[in-house]
DNA sequence: GCCTTGCCTGTTACAGTGTAACGATCGGCG
DNA sequence: CGCCGATCGTTACACTGTAACAGGCAAGGC
């Protein structure tokens, strides 16, 4: 279960994960708190960093699991919450075809849409962003006469890195 | 006007779809079975028919529950098992933000990507296919060096019929 | 100070979703 | 006949998510 954490984030942005992009998104949180007069608890923090730390898809109870401590258990139940902050205020992504959470990698707002490339290999998320596809879409909602919420736009297949590593053995 | 072909139906209520669809859902899976070597067995056939005659996605559980009789109990697992059949040959789709199963209204092969308009008022599920995003799509997986496999294309929001009945109620 | 209000969190319990494992059945084939 | 492969039934279990209620804690009004 546990992967190559070393594969994700191809040619179009810089980072990965780690915790330089914890602190932007750490950053950026207390920012949008400040800001929107909200609260941004030491429970929604470390679920932020987790999740921001892990580089893959964490499911909830895997969250839950890491935020436990040999007498402090977390329930999953206080995950989700938190995981309803984070995600409504677009500091984390829910990844629908694998039940799990990753962080924003990008500094758009929750209502924008985002393309995520899984890879089936390694199991990286890579987000990416693309003025094209959203034009695109909307044209296509738009004959439709559907007026959209949110966008779901989730692509699996094998990252250009695990496709190199298989081809040279 | 193309791009947008003949799902300008939202279902609402138990029958949209209907027999003629059924039918045609049937005869396509029945064919291919013929010309695979595949087994398109009962079990199969009555999860793809109650699949196809809801109008909106069905849980795997709801299924196993239409499909069971007062004497003759279907347990989800084979349901399951039969919708791993149907929709790797893509005769029936996987929504994967509800985690529910919709008749393919296209005849398009498993491998193809299509986008799904599912209204969160009245629970319908809108398939259409555009070539537009499909080329956009292709072009930002190409510039990522991505090998795509599988796409999951999911738009929640309100559809044309019901956006006309809030405004009128 | 005290009380109320609202929000967050902890806890328990439970519903919904999906899979693993094993055995039985059936049809085809040597 | 026995073997093989695929399907299906059954049980059991793991994972995902939510409802309901109680306690804590800060802010504001009396």
């Amino acid at each position: 279960m546990d992967g190559h954490d070393t594969c994700g984030h191809h040619g179009h942005g810089p980072a990965a994960h780690g915790p330089a992009r914890t602190a932007e998104l750490v950053a950026r949180a207390e920012r949008l708190a400040q800001d929107l007069g909200l609260q941004f608890t030491a429970l929604r923090r470390r679920t932020l960093e987790v999740v921001a730390e892990e580089g893959r898809p964490l499911g909830a109870y895997d969250i839950a699991e890491r935020l436990s401590a040999p007498g402090k258990r977390v329930a999953a139940v206080s995950v989700y919450r938190a995981l309803d902050f984070l995600t409504e205020h677009g500091l984390v992504h829910r990844i629908a075809s694998r039940n799990a959470f990753v962080p924003c990698e990008h500094g758009h707002g929750a209502g924008e849409s985002a393309v995520f490339l899984i890879c089936r290999s390694c199991g990286s998320v890579d987000e990416t962003i693309s003025a094209e596809i959203e034009r695109s879409l909307d044209r296509t909602l738009a004959q439709a006469g559907f007026k959209p919420a949110s966008r779901i736009v989730e692509i699996e297949g094998e990252c250009g890195t695990c496709q190199g590593r298989q081809e040279a053995g």
